[in-house]
DNA sequence: ATGAAAGCGCTAACAG
DNA sequence: CTGTTAGCGCTTTCAT
């Protein structure tokens, strides 16, 4: 095992260039007071001599570390990994915020945490402690838990929030829940349905109630007050079966039924499944989440598109303008989903 | 923002335990020549002031930089990623080598190469000299790429190569993919199958070969020779439908096929379906990739399961182990796969 | 077995 | 506009 120093310095390029480090320095950091000619000169040095700065040498004097430490909910990904399937949330997460890292030269590390465990604080002081990123990236249900967003507002480090617009600091950046719930709701009303059942996500989950909003405001535009159309789900299959089957055993039963998230849609297909309702002449089914396994299903349910890797890629670009001290937006930032129409929804039928 | 600092260093721990700061650090380094009592003491207040070192004071000072990059297939990755699929490889390295690195308080850092880029060799030596891994995990076709691993091997740092045994340096670890052929040729054997076609991965990588040997062997072993039920791909789902269509217009026409990787599988099923043939009645197909695609689809595939985590988790053994000077394998290390029988194999047709 | 001194590569603060 | 000085937190020498 060779002994691998840091090859080309600073003091290299210096040498090079004929000037002080302190002008590399400028240069590498396009920072002012430097003369073009001299700016070029430098430059020259560092092209030919392939110089990269080290990212543990700008953290340890006093800069950025040019890291962004991304929060992931522990338990669910690890399942997601264990079973097989991809973690959509990290997957996208990688594709939105690693890429957008990469254009900066800032580097994304994943971090998965879980939110309930006791030492999340200090798990999480650790992360900190030890790699010192210029931002943190939370996602639900880590935006909306206060230990979190507490213990990063308290060490000054800029976080942003995906899917929560609490107190407790930290940048807002959410995927337009209620627009998107609503949008799914007219959809359907547009289709002929007007017993259409939701099934909440976790109330845990600031956007489980906005969702819950869209629906009902869209059902109240068209006239459909929410009469006992509303389960409620905690995200996870069993209680999508739950839900489901409590909406299914009204009398008239819904005609169609969004669901909060992936795993609760596909609930609600196993219980039409038993109860012999066809899918979707019988029943139209929206999933609150755009995952391989929704798109893969036969039949591939229709699904509101949450936008995570844009998101997350926006979330990066708001942390790095945090760094430069570059005002931010006064709003949250919104950046909106999609719904997206497969095979799930169809016309109500006339009978029902 | 505020500007925050390292919160508790070494120092404070040395104040507050009343030695030198070098006894700390021999502490937590947990090197030779301290004294139980002395090291309790010091180990006391670490724990009452929740120090945790910082990663780039120590990577500046000589010693590790507790970083491991990892490098996957930067178009395929993207590829998967947009198209809303898992990147499976990626998924299953996060959950195998994430997960040991924070056993031994390592970071697992992603890094996405165009092996083919012009400029592999800058692209990886900006990484390696921003971010001073002490080891990089080359995934294939990584692994096979001389710019690659001469780079490394220069650099001097350690690295793991997975499914190449080719020269170069490096530390191979391989899946068994000879054997795991031969194993799913031997189940398609004992099904009762004699015309097993195989279609061969990109020759490019080490693997494609091996899995070729492994079919090869075990049909020979069966008395079947190798007359033409071979078919060349490059693990394209294109290259795929060609293969599948060539080995599927031969007569007789094989009763089985084996494709080396998941997209070529699917594309087997797909030319199958054009010929009106019905899977696994007509025809037996095996996937050489276990992923969410092969697993979710209709029929779920008959699979070689690679054991990327452990692999992965194995790799960032070794490359810690390198780093401390442990004797490695003289012999490449191999993570065995296994054959997972779903629904896409049966037993060949009487007639057949 | 412990401590003191030097330095890693870089930037902030201060001179010129 | 450019250069000099000091120091970030830690580990390596080298003393004691």
């Amino acid at each position: 095992m060779a002994r691998r120093r840091q090859g080309i310095t600073i003091k290299h390029v210096a040498a090079d260039a004929g000037v002080s480090l302190q002008t590399v320095s400028r240069v590498i950091n396009d920072e002012p007071n430097v003369r073009p000619e001299m700016k070029s000169r430098v430059q020259a040095s560092i092209d030919k001599l392939g110089y990269i700065p080290s990212i543990a040498a700008r953290r340890m004097s006093g800069s950025r570390s040019y890291l962004i430490l991304a929060l992931n909910d522990r338990d669910r990904t690890i399942a997601d990994w264990r079973a097989r399937r991809g973690a959509d949330w990290v997957d996208q997460m990688l594709l939105g915020g690693m890429l957008k890292c990469a254009e900066f030269g800032y580097r994304l590390v994943i971090e998965l945490v879980d939110t309930h465990s006791d030492h999340v604080e200090r798990e999480l002081s650790a992360a900190l402690a030890a790699l010192q990123p210029d931002g943190v990236i939370l996602t639900p249900p880590h935006s909306d838990n206060p230990f979190i967003t507490g213990l990063l507002d308290r060490a000054g480090v800029a976080f942003v929030r995906i899917g929560s617009l609490g107190d407790g600091g930290g940048i807002p950046v959410i995927m337009g829940d209620e627009d998107a719930a609503a949008d799914a709701t007219r959809h359907l009303l547009e289709l002929g349905h007007s017993r259409i059942g939701f099934i909440a996500g976790n109330p845990e989950y600031h956007l489980s109630g906005w969702r819950v909003t869209g629906w009902r405001k869209a059902m109240a535009a068209a006239g459909h007050p929410d009469d006992g159309l509303r389960a409620e789900g905690d995200f996870s299959h069993e209680s999508g079966l739950a839900a489901a089957s409590k909406l299914l055993a009204r009398e008239p039963r819904p005609t169609a039924i969004i669901a909060s998230n992936d795993l609760m849609a596909m609930a609600v297909l196993d219980v039409a499944k038993d109860r012999g309702l066809a899918v979707p002449a019988d029943l139209s089914v929206i999933s609150f989440d755009n995952t391989p396994q929704t798109i893969f299903n036969h039949p591939a349910l229709t699904a509101i598109d949450q936008p995570i890797a844009a998101t997350a890629a926006r979330a990066v670009e708001l942390i790095i303008a945090a760094n430069r001290g570059e005002p931010l937006p006064k709003a949250p930032t919104v950046i909106p989903a999609a719904l997206i129409v497969r095979e799930t929804t169809a016309p109500a039928s006339p009978g029902a």
